[in-house]
DNA sequence: CCGGTTGTTTGATCGGAGTCAAGCTACCCA
DNA sequence: TGGGTAGCTTGACTCCGATCAAACAACCGG
């Protein structure tokens, strides 16, 4: 086991962990080779765009590492994050299979590597295996839901209810349980960039992440926050009727 | 040509005008068969319900004429109208496709008819013809790019704004250019699903649009608004920058 | 024709959250 | 080491829009 070293010079297909959890599951090794064989892998830093609202795509991007926010704004300069994506996941597949221009930008939050995946490769993939497609059908149906729930959370929940709700996202995506029964996680963005995602100001957010430590709700910080009991975290935007 | 009556006792799919608007435009007379053959067909008053949130959906709604609402809600009875189906629209593809539940109901808003075409229909044409499939994937991310709108929308523009934003949508889809350059619009709703689609009060929507008729905006009576000029209207949401 | 239900309007009030302004912290790099 | 730049926090103030309340209009079934 020492002879070979196990030391990969940049990202692969082959032994990517993440990929059995994405759309590309579904993919053979004679397929996964055409996609290894034509990627072009880039790092990004944090703060970089990947690509740009109004772009056209040519491709698709994977993700290898790190993390990418998709960020969507107006003329006004008014911005909403959208969306986190990390390793492993697929990027810019919604325009791309729209066949439209990109309507969000993307960016990188942390240091990443992403691949990108030419269209000829795409389109061969896609006619050589049809359940791809509707492995992507299924992403962009996911997605869909996701943006109806958000919408009903911005206009019938308070700041602070989005922003429980946030973070119980986190707990399930990134957080490590404790063993007294709370949980900790390692926030993947600044405030200002939480702040974007549930529609409200730094200030709103400071403001509220101050009350709900008082309230014994979380304890935050720096980038690290403690959940005494999801319990209560839950209840701050799924109230129980039965006490 | 008067010799046979062109009288159709119910919808039909080869007769239908709206479809060649739709995703259904790509499938050929044999196909098209499939469905009209398979499909069953029913009529919806105001208000009625034609599948629930939560539901599994069990094939894929097609509509012969009316207007479907697309309404989500949560525990607490606030709802959202997501969206807006007509003639010749699909429905209820999102949860099929994705095989999940609904996560909206759908709700006629006038008297509607409604074909159903079930599963294994469905599959066998998205088998036969992968276009289908293409189409419905270009729908749903269109669906996502207008939700992702939406909630940029929400949190950036004020009630006046998004309400603007309303009724252009409206003018660009129902509307009619009279000959002195003002539109003119039959709503199909009413003021309190207005209202929930831009995520506020019926209170708030009368003020605002009494204020939009002081300020020479629009003109309501009843369902029917005026539109001087649809160049004031869009500057209501998209404020030039150069006056 | 009337009483009931549902939708719309109007008024008065209140509060959540945005805005503006200023000080604070942390980190980068010259 | 120190100054510069982001990011974060705090305070004071304002205002949009929700809420509560009530009057009104419109429509429907009996």
């Amino acid at each position: 086991m020492a002879n070979q070293p196990l030391f990969v010079a940049g990202p692969n297909c082959f032994t990517c962990q993440a990929r059995e959890r994405t759309e590309w599951c579904v993919l053979q090794d004679a397929e996964l080779r055409l996609i290894e064989d034509g990627k072009k892998s880039r790092r990004y830093l944090p703060g970089e765009t990947i690509f740009r609202e109004g772009d056209t795509p040519d491709g698709i991007f994977c993700i290898e590492s790190g993390m990418i926010g998709l960020r969507k704004s107006d003329a006004e300069g008014n911005t909403v994050l959208l969306n986190l994506l990390s390793e492993g996941e697929t990027l810019g597949y919604r325009a791309f299979l729209a066949d439209s221009e990109y309507d969000a930008s993307a960016e990188a939050l942390e240091p990443s590597t992403a691949c990108f995946v030419d269209r000829p490769t795409i389109r061969r993939l896609l006619e050589h295996n049809p359940a791809l497609g509707l492995r992507f059908l299924k992403r962009v149906a996911k997605d869909l839901g996701d943006a109806d729930e958000k919408i009903l959370h911005n206009v019938s929940l308070s700041v602070r209810a989005r922003f429980a709700h946030l973070l119980m996202v986190f707990v399930e995506r990134y957080g490590k349980l404790a063993d007294n029964g709370s949980s900790s996680i390692d926030l993947p963005l600044s405030r200002q960039d939480m702040a974007s995602m549930i529609g409200t100001t730094p200030e709103s957010m400071s403001r509220t992440i101050k009350k709900m430590e008082t309230d014994g709700i979380a304890r935050f910080s720096g980038r690290t926050v403690q959940i005494p009991s999801c319990r209560n975290l839950v209840n701050e935007f799924d109230p129980e009727v039965f006490v």
